[in-house]
DNA sequence: GTCTATACTCTGATAGAC
DNA sequence: GTCTATCAGAGTATAGAC
């Protein structure tokens, strides 16, 4: 009696690396073209399934939309999260500087994700930018208004300092197609990108 | 004889405006959506036309995504443009980075047209990001190069002080659900975007 | 667990009446 | 010039054999 072990989501390794080939090809789609632009088919013969067999693994096209911008978004805010109060103002906003861009640089894909739901008017993810992204802001914004009082930074307004940190280190990886054509061959635009965004940002909050 | 007057090409008012109508729409839609996620009906509705009517004016749905991109390069590129290597450096930077921040405010939608289009790999720009647009570039960099020898500027990777105006720039309308979830209420994007930038493109061109 | 076959809907585009 | 009707193909999802 009680026989009924079988779990409803049993995890062979099979089923997981068929799980992880579907989130790498979706991303892959996903971030090029997309959610509406973005069909099973292609997604199925990237991750090299059948369509059915994809369905299987997810319910629906939306439902791995889903599963990929809520594993994005818990690398998304970390970097933020680590502005430490109590560190020293310009190493603390250097190094959130810098993993933004490391972030751009080794996961291009998953910013071009993000910044596809937002330029779509972000339908699944407006509730996360006005709740717990509006607190973790204004949370860090009071940190760095309170440096600028102590006259550590200059006086800049915080959250469109942190505005600044998103745009100069996202646009390498969302319009890496643009900064590649306009650089031409023999350049390293992440390696540029560091040293140049270093110097702007260590100008801009000297006080 | 040589009656043949009816040319291929009449504009009444009404085709005129009809036409309009269509871009009027069709620039709401694919800038949000992209060109794959946009359909003819939500056009056409949009349009106030019936869909076939629509496929009147423009032979298909690539013709009038096109055209869309085709008048919006026209606006793009003129700020750069109109950088003048005779002005005075300060001058010239912080006005081209006001013309294009003033883009952002009056044509969110055209710039979120061309960011869609580049983050979706520029499909249909790549030739004029490599040619015309590269050119350009490449043109005023060497004008910010020249300054920065002569001393007038701080010494900067011209092309990635250029990209620094783009990101900063269209991030006001590319990402504006994000700027204003985050900002929340009484605050006026633009206006604080136009007076942070000021400053820092002020200090960072300081020799 | 995985496949073939298929149901059903949406989408771009055309035909032809008015 | 504009509409109704419609087609062909692509798209999401399901049924059911193996």
């Amino acid at each position: 009696m009680n026989e009924e072990r079988q779990q409803p989501r049993t995890r062979t390794r099979i089923q997981q690396r068929n799980r992880d080939l579907i989130r790498e090809a979706a991303l892959d789609v996903f971030s090029q073209q997309g959610f509406r632009g973005a069909t099973l088919d292609q997604i199925a013969e990237r991750a090299g399934l059948s369509k059915p067999n994809l369905l299987y693994y997810f319910p629906s096209k939306e439902a791995i939309h889903l599963d990929l911008l809520a594993r994005l978004l818990d690398a998304w805010l970390d970097p933020l999260r680590a502005l430490d109060p109590m560190g020293d103002p310009k190493a603390e906003i250097l190094g959130y500087m810098r993993r933004k861009l490391d972030l751009s640089r080794d996961f291009p894909r998953e910013s071009r994700l993000f910044a596809n739901e937002v330029l779509q008017g972000a339908p699944r993810l407006m509730e996360l930018l006005g709740g717990e992204l509006k607190a973790l802001v204004d949370e860090k914004s009071a940190v760095l208004r309170q440096w600028a009082e102590e006259g550590r930074i200059a006086n800049l307004p915080p959250q469109h300092l942190i505005f600044a940190i998103w745009a100069l280190t996202q646009h390498y990886a969302d319009f890496e197609v643009q900064v590649r054509a306009v650089l031409g061959e023999g350049h390293d635009p992440y390696a540029e990108a560091h040293e140049f965004l270093d110097l702007l940002f260590t100008k801009l909050i000297m006080p």
